[in-house]
DNA sequence: ATAATAATACTCAGCACTGACTATATTGTT
DNA sequence: AACAATATAGTCAGTGCTGAGTATTATTAT
């Protein structure tokens, strides 16, 4: 994934280097993407290997010298090639809660419902935090962006609804084994 | 999670060997988690420097010689350990989808929506073949056992029908604005 | 004026993971 | 009996990722 952000995001906001990059992605990306700094300078040096990238040294008067990268023509290609084969995206998720369940018996079982409780605090927080994210971002979008971005934020909550419905359920199942 | 796997299958099923783990996994929890042989051998590797397991090496008339691993004490701890770890889970997913969508004015519109139907396809076969498995393994699962098992195969579908239901709505919108 | 803090820009060693490969044993086929 | 195919058991080199660390410049506090 991250070479195509790279790849796409220096193209729609033109050369940079991997601090501003890191900026960009945390600006444009952070609800959906966790992307660490020396992982961004793992690819862009990974790139400029493979001619996706060409880097250009600037040393400005004051400041530490920084490779500013812009994408080649090879990498215009290698980007087309990205996106296409993303339209054959899968969705094959796996739950770290699943262990826990797996080996409840190993467990005293009300301490997975207490736990359970301050997790659901936890998911509607977060899904406030996106909805009111969703809000903000919508108004200063250009208008032909918005069903995308509509989109992409739809895909993340129903998930997340997903997971607040489940753990409700499940609660409740475990509450009523209780007695 | 693969080392909790590991220490807690060995727990239960008794002492294995790496291959002979791989399909135990396999059996119990295909559904849940894709897990390679070569990363079982390494976990088991890390795991014996560790003392959470010891090897005994067999060497049968025949056969090439085998290393069966069972858990120590320090294991049984760290079993213990992470399963306490697991109680502050979180949820956090990251959809490959997203890049596509966000780059989509890089792409004729059309493409998308074309894929997304297949995609639905592809959906509703998993969907169809998790929910049979539910049922097969809910008849020879001991009962008190069953309401885990109902939890775990209910945290996948529900977000598989989050999924399948947010193509849905995502496909309707970009009909919508084809006209 | 000076020290502390934050921002900028990057490097590196080490971990987790896995595709591709090796090697032997067993079973099936003709 | 001979050969292929499959099952068993494991190794290894290479990739992707990141915590922790380095070094310089800018800002803010005192």
């Amino acid at each position: 994934m991250i070479p195509l952000y790279i790849l796409g995001l220096l193209q729609r906001f033109g050369p940079q280097h991997g601090y501003q990059l890191k900026k960009t992605i945390t600006e444009q990306l952070s609800d959906f993407t966790q992307i660490k700094l020396p992982t961004i300078y793992y690819h862009l040096d990974k790139m400029e290997a493979d001619n996706l990238l060409i880097a250009t040294s600037e040393k400005p008067g004051s400041r530490p010298a920084k490779r500013v990268y812009s994408v080649t023509d090879k990498g215009i290609q290698a980007f087309q090639e990205m996106l296409t084969n993303l339209l054959e995206f899968d969705y094959r998720p796996t739950f770290p809660s699943d262990g826990l369940f797996y080996f409840s018996d190993f467990f005293e079982s009300n301490t997975i419902s207490e736990n359970l409780n301050t997790y659901i605090k936890k998911l509607t927080k977060i899904i406030d935090h996106i909805e009111k994210h969703q809000k903000e971002t919508l108004e200063y979008v250009p208008t032909d962006a918005k069903i995308m971005v509509t989109i992409i934020f739809n895909h993340h909550l129903q998930h997340y609804y997903a997971e607040l419905n489940w753990v409700n359920t499940s609660l409740e199942q475990l509450n009523q084994k209780e007695q």
